[in-house]
DNA sequence: ATGCAAATTATACACTGTAAATATACAGTG
DNA sequence: CACTGTATATTTACAGTGTATAATTTGCAT
């Protein structure tokens, strides 16, 4: 019930993890800060020890809750999109930056180097293999390419990931073009490896 | 003469990036401090003050002397290539991407969220404008192409910029490749691009 | 109810950036 | 030469951070 300000707090992993969300969205990775969740969460200052081991593995859940973010609103554009794999490469890649545009630090968070070592981390590897690997698969349905497989999905995750990135560190114009941007980079990339 | 510490260091501005750049390449923008700097030029921890207004104010010294490294690699680049834009580019995105696996932290850092305020720094974004305009220049010479010039030059700046960081962050295989890899991409864009 | 383990707090320390006041050395004037 | 102003460097101080250690409170199984 939750009277008034109890002993357990009840489930304040997920309660810390919504505020680093919260501190990460305006303020960057800087405000990120462990002492400033707790208080956020209006917890002592140490509590958060007992659902993290240390502050690089808050930012490690905070990144895995990314990763599961950005795959699922990929998944949701490959559902709306015209059958076929291109169409889908197209819509993946276009959702991919927008993900981005959408959620810059959290974006800056999950690549940042504040995660040196994801292999730490399994939740975080695992939820960061999934959208690679759904490109993967889109690839393979491409057909035969000019280009190895390996190497086309290399390009488009690179093109869309330098994308998105040029775009939140205010390299390019305006961010509604960054998406025609993406669909029409994605259509080109498609476009050159094609067997002619 | 500089018997023995004397007061005034001499060219402490200088020996504080110098300490900087060191401290950066091995330990990341983490363990890039001003007082740690200081202490490594054998200073106070305030002596910095007199030559950077802030932390924010070396670190944007910092990713000057990055763009400034950056551009002299790539125009070393192009005097080596063969004649022509195309090669020009294609080696241009190898020397852009071969910056980056060499110098990842600095690069990290040159396009990092600590530079939010870039306009701020006068110096900073002028050595930043460089590349780009160079790499306009070389795309213009391309002719006629099926997407307008501004995209193209984003596309190939996208491509080499996530190219590297996907390198350096770990997430593709052998360095040795991913330069390889950064040719071929380039050529497959310049061919994609191809009026046919 | 009783005892144990988990959750939370209190205290403490080393480190950071940086503000304020102070000391030192140099460069130009008379 | 003495004198004074200015740039350079230091000392001291404070708030904020991550985190180690130890004490405390609570809920649950027995």
């Amino acid at each position: 019930m939750a009277t008034s300000a109890p002993y357990h707090h009840g489930d304040l992993r997920t309660a810390l993890l919504a505020a680093a969300l919260a501190m990460l969205a305006d303020g960057g990775a800087a405000a990120l800060t462990l002492r400033g969740v707790a208080r956020a969460a209006g917890v002592s200052a140490m509590a958060p020890y007992h659902h993290f081991a240390d502050r690089a593995a808050l930012v490690a859940a905070v990144a895995t809750i990314g990763f599961e973010r950005l795959y699922a609103e990929k998944l949701a554009a490959l559902a709306a999109a015209p059958a076929g794999p291109r169409a889908a490469l197209i819509a993946g890649t276009r959702a991919y930056v927008a993900f981005i545009l959408a959620n810059p630090e959290l974006y800056r968070l999950m690549k940042g180097s504040e995660l040196a070592d994801r292999r730490a981390y399994p939740d975080l590897a695992a939820a960061a293999a999934l959208p690679s690997r759904k490109l993967a698969a889109l690839i393979a349905g491409l057909g035969p390419l000019r280009v190895d497989a390996a190497m086309a999905a290399e390009m488009l995750w690179a093109f869309a990931h330098g994308l998105g990135l040029l775009a939140i560190d205010g390299y390019l114009g305006n961010h509604a073009d960054v998406l025609a941007r993406a669909e029409a980079g994605a259509a080109a990339l498609l476009d050159g490896w094609a067997v002619r």
